[in-house]
This record gives structure tokens, sequence and C-alpha cells, in this order.
DNA sequence: TAGATTGTTAATCGATTAACAATC
DNA sequence: TAGATTGTTAATCGATTAACAATC
């Protein structure tokens, strides 16, 4: 039904309409979503058009049913439990995020080897020891874990959580990690990553505007 | 020289070369990077014969010499001085960010409004107010922002980024931020894009195993 | 009706991949 | 030499985009 590259704006158009939606707007142009994002405005409306004719010719795209449609495909319209397994700086951060609850995912758990972070609260959340995980994902129907642990950990974390029934991994640890069996799916985020192709993006355009740095 | 698609994995090249060099490897066959990245061998063949004939025939590629010449590429092979704007929750976790030191990144200052926080300590520097913004990004240097303030304060910050001379921006707060003019390239990073992401692979894939759920 | 914008087609463009000769 | 793996071609596949009829 959608491709890929689809997909993957999806999540893109979602935000930009829930910004538009808080500016004020109830309706917006393939071509005002495009520009905002970047893109062509015949690519957003091809994107669009996989959820059945949604827009009104010559006014455009009522915001509040895109948003939902897009809400509806890309999570199932419900909301997810999230565990988080490693509460040091980056895993604080994330459990903070607002962007997380105001998309559905609702973290209701917080895990951490280090014997003097449990017990210890996070917002709403007490940190709890590893040894409680598997217990803890069973009884709460967890299906997403955020994984910021060390690098050394992730892997053997990552397993101990697949063998548990997790479904989903989205993980920060700085190292690539593959599913051990194919019952998880893991998405790796490398926040160094960007900062490489910001780089690369600023090299190029230097070039290109001829300077000889 | 570069396709896009090819720049966007080298940075994944990266990292799993220096993970493998890390473990004690000095060759790398195309096979083995391709398994671990999820990637066809020949497409990795295909993108590092962008930097010429690097590989041995029969034998593979030596990680040295492939790590030497990607972060070439990418960064100019040469350290680049970022600050950090905006210490909350996300800033402090991402100054503590292993990854962005090992790829030639430098924090060489960190910003905040509050007044409060003003005059800290964020590992070895001191946190300064915004004000010393402009005097610090032309005696220092600086070249790229990474910018976790609120998502309302962000589009203002980028602007003064840009009047100041900053070439790259890296945007975390969760709102699409876009150059006011054209010599400043934004990366926008969405932390819950990721985990949608990872939501819909998990339900797609749910599907074509044949559960109801 | 006149103006605007969608939905969709067809053409173009770019990226992936299988295959294999070259060669270590 | 025999085995392995690269570098590269050609074919395939998929994604983007211009264009325009449909229609609000």
């Amino acid at each position: 039904m959608f491709s890929d590259a689809t997909i993957s704006r999806l999540p893109l158009y979602l935000r930009e309409l829930q910004q538009l939606q808080r500016a004020g707007s109830s309706r917006v142009q393939s071509g005002v979503l495009a520009r905002r994002l970047g893109l062509n405005d015949s690519q957003v409306r091809r994107d669009l058009s996989g959820f059945g004719p949604l827009g009104q010719r010559g006014v455009g795209y009522e915001i509040r049913a895109l948003i939902e449609t897009i809400q509806n495909t890309l999570g199932g319209n419900r909301s997810w439990n999230v565990i988080l397994v490693g509460v040091g700086n980056l895993g604080t951060a994330l459990s903070g995020y607002r962007g997380f609850e105001q998309q559905g995912f609702r973290l209701v758990g917080a895990f951490d080897t280090d014997p003097r972070k449990v017990g210890k609260r996070l917002g709403t959340l007490e940190i709890q020891p590893l040894d409680h995980l598997e217990d803890f994902i069973q009884s709460e129907e967890v299906e997403l874990a955020i994984l910021s642990v060390p690098a050394a950990a992730a892997p053997s974390v990552a397993q101990r959580l697949e063998l548990v029934g997790i479904t989903g991994i989205l993980n920060f640890a700085p190292i690539t990690v593959t599913p051990p069996q194919s019952s998880v799916t893991i998405v790796n985020v490398d926040l160094a990553v960007e900062l490489q192709r910001l780089a690369y993006a600023v090299l190029t355009s230097k070039k290109e505007a001829g300077e000889t740095d």
C-alpha cells in the first residue's frame, strides 16, 4: 500500500500537520506541506493518495482528518507501552522527551543495573533493577523498549529483551545491534551519524559556493 | 562522486569498521559489512568503489585505510568546533555523548538562557548566557551548533546562529526548522519519528506473520 | 463560471542487484 | 594453480516529478 520511502515520510507529515494545527490552521495544500518539508508537491499528493481520496480539489486537505489517518496507519491508532533500559544521561533525557507521549507512546517502566540508581525516581516512575525485566514485561504487556545502555552491554540486553517477547527495540547505544533471532525489530539510532551527515552537507555546500577553505 | 544514498551510508560503514577494528580485525570483506548492516554485498562494493580501488581481490579491504578514507570524505579529516545551545536534559545528554568526540567533533561551548544554569559546569565547560553567543562564535571559529532548546525558541535561535555565521545546525528541538536564508544547513532530528518508524515496522511484521492482534 | 488544487498517468531519473571477468 | 573476492557492467527495480484532466 505504501512504499518504504512514503512510510519514512509519514512521521514528518504528521509532525508538520500537528504544528500547523497548533498554529490554528484547519486546511493545508500539498504545496504548503512540500515547501515546509523541502519536498515536491507531486510527491506529497502521491504519498497522501495512498489513503484514498482525502483532499478536496481546489481546496486542499482537512488537517484533522489527515492527522487521524496517518496516526492510524503508523501506530495502529493506539498507545504503546514502552520501557526504558539504561537510565544514564541519555536515558534520562529520552524519558523526558515530550514528543513520545504526544505520539501515543507511554513510558511505563525504567530499568538500570546500577544499585545506586535503583529505587530512585524518574519522573513518575521508580527505577527498577534489570532482574525485574522479564516479570515486568509480561505483566505489563510491554511491546517496545528504548535501549540506552553502554555499547558493551547492548547486545546481551537486546537478546534478553527478545527472549521475553519484546517486539521492537529502539537502540541508542553507539553500536549496531542486529536481532539475534528475527522475532524482534531493531532500529538503530546513531546521534553521531547525524552530525557527520551535517558536516558533509556543510562541506559540499561550501564547495558549491566556490570557497577554497 | 557519491550519490546521496551512498553518502547516507558512509557514516554507518565508518561506525561498523571502527567496531571491527576495536574487536581486533584488520581486514574485512564486502559480504561481512553487508551482513552486519543489512545490505547487499554488491551495494557495499559499489559504494566503496567511489574511493578508487581500495580493496584487494581475493582478500578484502584494509580496515585502517577504509576508515581513514571515509573520515576524509565525510569530515574533511579535520576536527569541527561545535557549540551546544540549550542545556536541558537532552542537551546535557548530548554533551556527554561519546560518539561525537570520537568522530572529530569538539564541543567548545555551551549556552543557556536560564540564569540558574549560567556559570555552572557542563563537563569541562562553563555554561554561558545566550548573549555571549555572537562574540564566542566569532572568536572561537565555531562552525556547527547543536540546538536543543524548547520548540518555541528554536526558530529564533536558529536565525541568530545563522546571522553570526554558523554554517551547520543539528536541530533536536521537536519542530522542523528551515533555514531563514540559505547560508546555513539545518538537519532536523526528531526522536519521536524513530519510535514511530519502529512501531510501524512492528505492526507490519506482525501482519506478515499472520497475527490478528 | 473562473480559479485553484487534487488525483493519477506517463516519463524520467536514480538506486539496487545479479552476474562475471579481472586479479590477488 | 585453485579459491576467493573485488570492481564494474547491464538489467531490474523503485522512486520522483512534470503535466494535466477531473472536479471542488
